[in-house]
DNA sequence: ATCGATGCAAAGACTTTGCAGCCAG
DNA sequence: CTGGCTGCAAAGTCTTTGCATCGAT
């Protein structure tokens, strides 16, 4: 399974069909955000993306992750580092956590995400209305500098 | 199932284990730790035992938070909302999370503890060393107010 | 033209650090 | 005694907010 490209329509369309402003900021940070298998934080996105585009500002970044977020575009990502970090939205996966590389790696694995669904839509929580899962799996990256393509598809 | 309760005694051996010298400190905040099944923050440990020990400053609680992960009687917990949570680490759970209160509440349920560690067990993913698998259910507690057992013998 | 979005800077929230003095072993 | 631990305060990091200006519709 590779990533699919999107065009910049596409990416359009993706942002006025939540009503928001179709602006250079949010097409820009978008189109970034589908294109990482990584999930970087928003100074990671500004760091990044300032020298292509020098005068966007970093309290930009955060305001369109926010609204990209509310507008159901962008998902947050749990992670243990206390940095907000977002995912792009598309299909349910889990995440690779490398306890020494702090990277959050994409893990598509349709099976792994029935199989937990199933059971908890199964048992049904008393008392508790179910809205997501998320799972990550934590550990370390065997060798960072090899880029390997492991049996989800995803690239580490 | 339900929580036990651990004496000073037991929580004194727990900290001596790991060589870390027994303070009055670490003491309150293990105890504080082991008693609640939700994951408070360091600020809201500190609140909640300031007037107890009113001399016990903020500092320490995250120091005392950090010098009990390193030793791993605590494992820090995943969160949306980018505040680090602390986690006593006695039996892998998953966690509940609600969008509305934040709170995040404990879900033994070693049935899906299984099911999923057996599942990536099998499944063994190339370039990367599994050290740990968390869980987040996201959801909405009901019924805050009322205090009702859920079938894994969490309180909510 | 209008109203929402941006950029900037200041404020805020959360966490870490440095160091003098203290206390458990 | 002695090295690790605490309390305090200052600094650091990450994020949010307020407001004047700008630009998409």
């Amino acid at each position: 399974m590779t990533k699919r490209e999107y065009s910049s329509k596409e990416i359009q369309a993706l942002i006025a069909q939540r009503g928001l402003k179709v602006t250079q900021q949010r097409l820009v940070i978008l189109q970034f955000m589908l294109t990482r298998e990584t999930h970087p934080s928003a100074e990671e996105i500004h760091r990044e993306l300032v020298n292509q585009y020098p005068s966007l500002s970093l309290g930009t970044v955060y305001k369109t992750l926010d609204s990209l977020t509310v507008s159901g575009l962008l998902h947050k990502v749990f992670c243990v580092d206390g940095i907000k970090r977002y995912d792009v939205n598309l299909q349910p996966h889990a995440h690779l956590y490398c306890n020494t590389t702090h990277q959050i790696i994409d893990f598509e694995d349709s099976e792994l995400q029935k199989l937990v669904w199933g059971y908890l839509q199964e048992k049904k929580i008393q008392n508790f209305q179910i809205e997501g899962v998320q799972l990550q799996i934590q550990g370390t990256i065997q060798n960072p500098e090899k880029a390997v393509i492991i049996e989800s598809g995803v690239t580490l």
